[in-house]
DNA sequence: ATTATGACCCGAT
DNA sequence: AATCGGGCCATAA
């Protein structure tokens, strides 16, 4: 059991669609903490469901790759968003096309 | 209860 | 693009 933040984060982090990417800062902000995006990494960091938690979904603001600790780190990060469509403009995802909007599904 | 840390974010250099 | 510094938050120790 995780606090009901962290929890919160999954249950959001959970329903991101493959081919779309949120923000750290976005997560926080529909956690109801605008500013918790710190505190959004940090509870994917201790990420205890993987299956359930896709974090390779979840990009620093702007699309910026940052995070992620297994595999090759960022690189492995890249790879899989690649893989699911997500669109890149050199070393950012291109949020403008695959950036998820949690209104719209 | 207090201190320190981190998968952040923003603005400036 | 890369680096530096300051600010905010929840979590871990």
């Amino acid at each position: 059991m995780q606090t009901p933040f962290t929890l919160k984060i999954y249950e959001i982090a959970r329903r991101i669609p493959k081919g779309k990417v949120a923000t750290y800062g976005q997560l926080a902000a529909l956690a109801g903490n605008a500013r918790a995006a710190r505190a959004v990494g940090m509870a994917m960091r201790h990420n205890p469901d993987v299956p359930k938690m896709p974090c390779h979904r979840v990009v620093g603001a702007g699309g910026a790759l940052i995070g992620y600790s297994a595999g090759m780190g960022i690189h492995t990060k890249r790879k899989m968003l690649e893989a699911e469509g997500v669109a890149f403009n050199g070393i950012r995802v291109n949020l403008l096309k695959s950036q998820w909007h949690p209104n719209r599904a």
